[in-house]
DNA sequence: CCGATCATCATTATTGATAATTCATGGAGA
DNA sequence: TCTCCATGAATTATCAATAATGATGATCGG
């Protein structure tokens, strides 16, 4: 965006310019981040009531930006919402989340196929840089900012593939994983780890070679979950 | 204002807007219902602009309402909205619909192996009359009624499997993939062939095979799109 | 003649208020 | 005591109107 605006003002293009724009006019998305974040991260519990009248009060909006904010969160999975009756927080399971890590594997695993052939320099700096803003996400022990980084790691990669219509299902699969991994922390990995198999992704995609490519990939997204098995058992239409 | 309204409204309206007139009452998903049909049966033609006030005095209704039916339609990947500059019907692609049948057979051939212990003899009899319908509106050729009983006999059989929050996802395949052989129908089967097949799938279940139940789900799924062969070409995890 | 600046317009985004729906509670009657 | 119906509170759903935004084309200075 900002390139536009600086294509748009070719006079001077303050530096300060970038910061006069504050969360005007984006209260929905706002309010929908935070209540991503807040449920993702198991501050509200499965169950727990959100009142979009409440909600606006408290955020300072209206209802319709709220309102428009849960219907988004259902869609994602997060919340359900039941006719004239309210809406709650989800609850998650673990056969769920290991069939929706089965899923992830196997879009991200096809797409990187995909995009193999047109893999530019620069995209492979731009995954190290991301890779590099992760690890020191990882030290400060941001969880939430680190599925963010996760998220757009693994999406600018599945970007290259040209299959628009699919990343909305990744999208899926990335908050309901993330949210089981993180409200269930049974026997996660660290961070770091979770950095470092970003590396040898990277180093799989310099490679070039397609077969270390897919591997490493789903070596990485199957140790998100403790449950899901790297083979993907029984599943899809290859015999 | 009416005349502000007027003037916001262009005086060409396109030709289908007729169709989205509605009977009455719940208007919300009414119009969400309108237009997912129109757009999967093509006569909306992809890059139409969806103008939410146009829609809103053309259903009858007021903009929010219209305003939830294009979010609802945005995830389900049939629109794509644009900040402030508009709704527009998304495109498709072969790729994407390729893949997107790889992801629906991986999603209901595991939950079919899920649900094999749970079913029973009312849930047979249930989807043998779905079936059923089916036929019926395959004499009839209403393509999106069947589509519809098409989603309706699937998705009987894949919440057996107590997987909730797969099922959007998998309604998403169903609508893509729809939308997809119907405004490609290059080859495509016979209405009746399609019943067909839903035969063989209940036969197997009936036979309680595991193998038989996800070879027939397998066969049919991929039947719905040409470009995707049975073996998966380009396809599964399993190289 | 060309590019930057500005006004205009179509469109979405937000607001405040009102209607519709559901669910629980309490009281009347058998 | 139990059942059934009215009633009220809580919540979502809808409406009409206004504000904000980005694109387009006109205008003005080089």
């Amino acid at each position: 965006m900002a390139s536009r605006v600086a294509a748009t003002v070719p006079a001077a293009s303050p530096p300060w310019l970038a910061e006069v724009r504050l969360p005007q006019g984006a209260k929905g998305s706002a309010v929908y981040g935070q209540l991503r974040r807040l449920i993702v991260l198991g501050r509200l519990p499965a169950g727990e009531p959100l009142v979009e009248l409440q909600l606006a009060a408290a955020v300072g909006c209206s209802q319709g930006p709220v309102r428009e904010a849960l219907f988004r969160l259902q869609e994602d999975g997060l919340v359900q919402r039941a006719g004239y009756r309210g809406t709650f927080v989800s609850r998650t399971s673990s056969a769920e989340a290991e069939e929706l890590v089965a899923l992830r594997c196997r879009i991200e695993v096809q797409a990187a196929r995909r995009a193999l052939p047109s893999l530019t320099p620069s995209l492979l700096e731009d995954l190290a840089t991301q890779i590099e803003r992760m690890e020191e996400l990882a030290r400060h022990e941001d969880l939430y900012a680190m599925t963010e980084a996760d998220r757009t790691f693994h999406l600018t990669l599945f970007r290259e593939a040209g299959l628009p219509a699919l990343e909305p299902i990744l999208e899926r699969c990335f908050l309901l994983i993330h949210r089981h991994a993180i409200t269930r922390p049974e026997r996660r990995r660290t961070p770091m780890e979770a950095a470092s198999r970003h590396r040898s992704i990277l180093a799989a995609l310099r490679g070039g070679e397609e077969e270390a490519v897919m591997e490493s990939l789903r070596l990485h997204i199957c140790s998100v979950i403790d449950g899901a098995s790297p083979l993907g058992a029984g599943g899809g239409p290859a015999a």
